[in-house]
RNA sequence: AGGGGUAGAUGGGUGGCCGCUUCGCACAGGCGGAGAGGAAAGUCCGGGCAUCAACGGGCAGGAUGAUCCCUAACGGGGACUGGGGGUAACCCUAAGGAAAGUGCAACAGAAAAUACACCGCCACCCGCCUCUGGCGGGAGUGAAGAGUUGGAAAUGAUCGGUUAGAAGGGAAAGCCCUUCGCACCAGACUUCAAACUGCCAACUCCCAACGCUGAAAUGUAUGUUUCGGUUGGUAAGGGUGAAAUGGUGAGGUAAGAGCUCACCAGUUCCGUGGUGACACGGAAGCUUGGCAAACCCCAUCUGAUGCAAGGCCAAAAAGGGGGCUGUUGGAAACAGCGGCGAGGAUUGCCCAUCCUUUAACCCGGGUAGGCCGCAAGAGGUUUAGAGUAAUCUAAACCCACAGAGAAAUGGCCACCAUCCCGCAAUAUUGGGAGACAGAACCCGGCUUACAGUCUGCCCCUCUCC
RNA sequence: UGGGGUGUCGUCAAGCGGUAAGACACAGGCCUUUGGAGCCUGCAUUCGGAGGUUCGAAUCCUCCCACCCCAG
């Protein structure tokens, strides 16, 4: 692999060329979180999805992680690497929810390829 | 060369693809600009800003504490002084007051703040003996009285009332009058201070008495009787302890003592130098223990709350106020009673009766939510000047706009630079590493964390020239 | 963001300037044929960490670390 190329990030950009954004709309607000009845999709050792149901026809997507998994750094980093994960590959969450991604414990190794492998875990146990 | 001290700097760079936040221009997709730190952290101080309170002073509370200076301000910084540590460079230091008061000091020690006492030493008195001398004793409690000091509560004193009673007088008697009066009154007055009186405590003087003790006599013995004594000076020494009433030496003395002298330590005063803290020199025997990061005292500073401050717009639901009129009370606000109107119930309608003053509408408050606050200055670099320095002044230049709101500043890849590992003389090649850590109103400091690399200055030791 | 509190043996904890109580647990011993119960003995070098004040610090002061709670 010595040659100096971009590499294939698998994603599809041939008919949706919207897909790879994560814009402000998209983001879950602040009454969207407390006082409502979030119903488990799927769960991984570290990670842990959560859905609910909306009414605007809208795809919503938003990432909790609490202060004790580690510093401000550490959290941040996983919430990117969460985020960049979502903007990649939206298709593969349920359209007209409202989707909540904890975050139980950050991996040892904050690395993207990890993260990714742990991820398409997660949502290939709906989609199969 | 090795070791050390101190002051800093940096915290990877370039490019490509895909994205995010915000601003500007076009406005249909688009194009361009900007986008985490030295600590953004801890939230330990100070300030700006905002609202409330006050506009003057004080108490309480809090903070600080050698001196001079810097700063918008500070508990920060610089210089310097004293103290402590280190061979040194250098480091640490909340560093006012212990003769204003209160309090504390385990164990050990005679004694822990009191020089009162104890053991010792010396003198004196008494007794005995082997008589220039030696031995033994010289414990205490102390009534009453006199005096001094202190303390407590309020007592005591005055008047009035009630009253056990006492004295006197009168009357034939029941009894009456006068005076005194223990005691009592949630009594009055006075005053809250002092004096006086009383009470309590401590100490001093004086001695009665009891006791202790020496010798002799007597008695089986506890005892009894007789004759005496029952005073002083010292703080040198007294194992301890963190700390012992300045230290060492000499003189001096009955024994001793700053009692006297020399040196040293401290204190006070004087002189010189310094803006000052202080330093140096001289004089005076002046010698007063520690702890205030124990209470406290003194000096200085300090209004409270914090951008979730605060300002504006403002939904739904709930809740608040609002119909007209008469009369009574009232200054009014308002309250009571009644009528009209409206609504509801009594079978559909009307009357009547009862209940309510609702709904709608309007008004203001105010929540969710939204907008503002919210981002160009106590800024940095260089040069010149002032100053030892912190810092200040002037000029030029550079940055100066990061501004979110479940919260952007990212993901992947390539190359270069740095370091490490293996082969190796080197090059090449392969693999690996890169810390601490993420703005939330903004600044100035402090503290803490930090891989690797680099730099200035200084000190010590060894070797060579 | 602002405010408050707690760290002492494996666990629960007392002590708050003068040798770090106690209970449970644990280890050893006695007793018993054995176990349990009972009895005896032991168990904190360093009181979350560092520095300071003091003759002396778990205790007082300063700065850190960890955990918990409250307001909105």
């Amino acid at each position: 692999m010595k040659a100096a190329k971009p590499v294939d990030i698998n994603y599809n950009t041939d008919f949706n060329p919207m897909a790879n954004t994560f814009f402000k709309d998209e983001r879950l607000a602040k009454g969207d979180f407390r006082g409502i009845k979030w119903k488990k999709f799927a769960e991984t050792p570290h990670f842990l999805l959560l859905v609910y149901g909306n009414d605007k026809g809208q795809k919503k997507f938003g990432v909790t992680i609490r202060k004790k998994t580690g510093g401000a750094v550490v959290r941040n980093r996983m919430r990117r690497l969460v985020k960049e994960f979502y903007r990649l590959n939206k298709d593969l969450f349920p359209d007209r929810h409202n989707n909540l991604l904890k975050i139980k414990r950050v991996p040892e190794r904050l690395t993207w390829t990890e993260t990714d492998k742990e991820l398409h875990a997660l949502l290939q146990v709906h989609t199969l």
